[in-house]
DNA sequence: ACCTGAACACCGTTCAAGT
DNA sequence: ACCTGAACACCGTTCAAGT
């Protein structure tokens, strides 16, 4: 896979924060009001290191390089982050703020479960998109404990999700079942979606062209059927499949109460 | 998280493979027969380093370690594996491999497309239960191709499922799409599965015990829940959702013969 | 032919020291 | 109070050298 670049090219100015100039001869330049030498902080460190893996990708993360993206030694990053572990978990944190303040995601119900479902499932997958490289952390890390699932990875929105099925009429065992179909429905969907679109974003070393015959020599039928499996109806999908995840639903209701 | 023990404990003796003894001062013991000092050779690295995945992880797999295991400098491993990235991808291989052999996935459809579906689905779930810490690998991995969609990271097997589909009737566009939420179905379902049963497994550091209230401050619905949403039903939800995905295909045959 | 020693560039992380 | 230099143990990987 990986022929050349690989994770240490040349640094393409990431034209993010500014790169201190120079920082050997200049130290004591000037006074520097604060607000030109923004100090460390969780946060900051936080975003810097979501709008790298955006751009780079989480393999590429590392504290030296987050480091100096901020313009700061490594070691520095470890007065705010007990480690890399704990800088990732932060990362899926922010993704769930953003997420929270972003949408209506987390309203209560008011126009049924069914629109309860199709905003919160549009809001995951809003998030997915918008951040195709982190996803993954969302998606994946060991959920430690049964009511975590990913890529619900916060417990209000999990409590959120259950509370509003139970005001909705859902009794205790449906709404567990109901929280466990809708886990793996969006992460099925989604990480599949964002890996596509990561595949296109991709580490973009080598072929960029659209090779239709790779290794397809005994694979006759995904040769003729090449087009259609490259052309992308990844929402129409994605709202075909939450369709038939809440007639399922609906049925399983309808069956419980009557017979 | 990673509170202490961390990668680096003093090693378990992992029984597999013999421990040289005293690598430095035996060197020529004896005329060594080729059958007690087994040369290195692709098939035993790559089986060693599925061996040392089931057991410590992928994030413990080190060229370093996994040299160690076959009593052997890591250096040596590269005469026969390119480098780590390529490595790992033989361990899917191997798997996909293991998959072929154990099962009757790869067999045309006898007895309909829903048993089709139904023996391929099954296949890959065992595979993911008897070695669900390697799972994610064939989960991950970005596809670079969009006719190999994770947790099917096989062309031959793709191939098999597609020509299948023709075979009992599907057009091209059904086939794709049955492809297409079929792999969507197993991701969601069988890394949920598996990183719940990773979780058991998992690095076993901290907490061994089932701590009721964890941060559940402000989650009283969970908290209620929390059995329900514990016990583990995985095999009947799957069967459930993979009949349901089933049903939902049968239905739209109709209505696309039909009307 | 097959394996190893030594080396390189890069990691995460710690801690005493600088300003 | 906040950041850094230097160091440690560990990586992946290369290559000339050993047997």
């Amino acid at each position: 896979m990986a022929i050349s670049g690989g994770p240490g090219r040349d640094r393409p100015e990431p034209s993010g924060e500014p790169e201190l100039p120079d920082v050997d001869e200049l130290a004591i330049s000037g006074k520097e009001p604060p607000s030109a030498r923004v100090p460390l902080s969780r946060g900051r460190i936080l975003s810097a290191a979501l709008a790298f893996i955006d751009e780079e990708g989480i393999g590429a993360l590392t504290m030296r390089r987050l480091g100096a993206r901020l313009g700061v030694e490594a070691m520095s990053l470890y007065r705010y982050v007990p480690g890399r572990e704990d800088l990732l978990d932060g990362v899926v944190d922010a993704l769930v703020i953003e997420l929270d303040g972003d949408l209506d995601v987390l309203r209560t119900p008011e126009h049924g479960w069914q629109d309860f479902l199709q905003r919160m499932a549009h809001g995951v997958r809003r998030m997915a998109i918008a951040h195709p490289r982190a996803f993954p952390l969302i998606a994946s890390t060991p959920p430690e404990a049964p009511w975590l699932r990913p890529p619900l990875r916060s417990i209000r929105w999990v409590e959120t999700f259950l509370a509003g099925l139970l005001a909705e009429g859902f009794d205790d065992e449906q709404a567990v079942a109901v929280y466990r179909a809708f886990t793996s429905f969006l992460l099925g969907n989604l990480l599949l979606e964002v890996s596509q679109r990561g595949a296109a974003l991709g580490p973009l070393d080598l072929v960029e062209e659209e090779e239709p015959a790779n290794g397809l020599s005994d694979a006759p039928t995904i040769e003729r059927l090449s087009a259609l499996l490259a052309d992308d109806n990844s929402l129409q999908e994605f709202e075909e499949s939450l369709e038939s995840l809440i007639d399922r639903i609906t049925i399983q209701i309808v069956a419980g109460s009557g017979a």
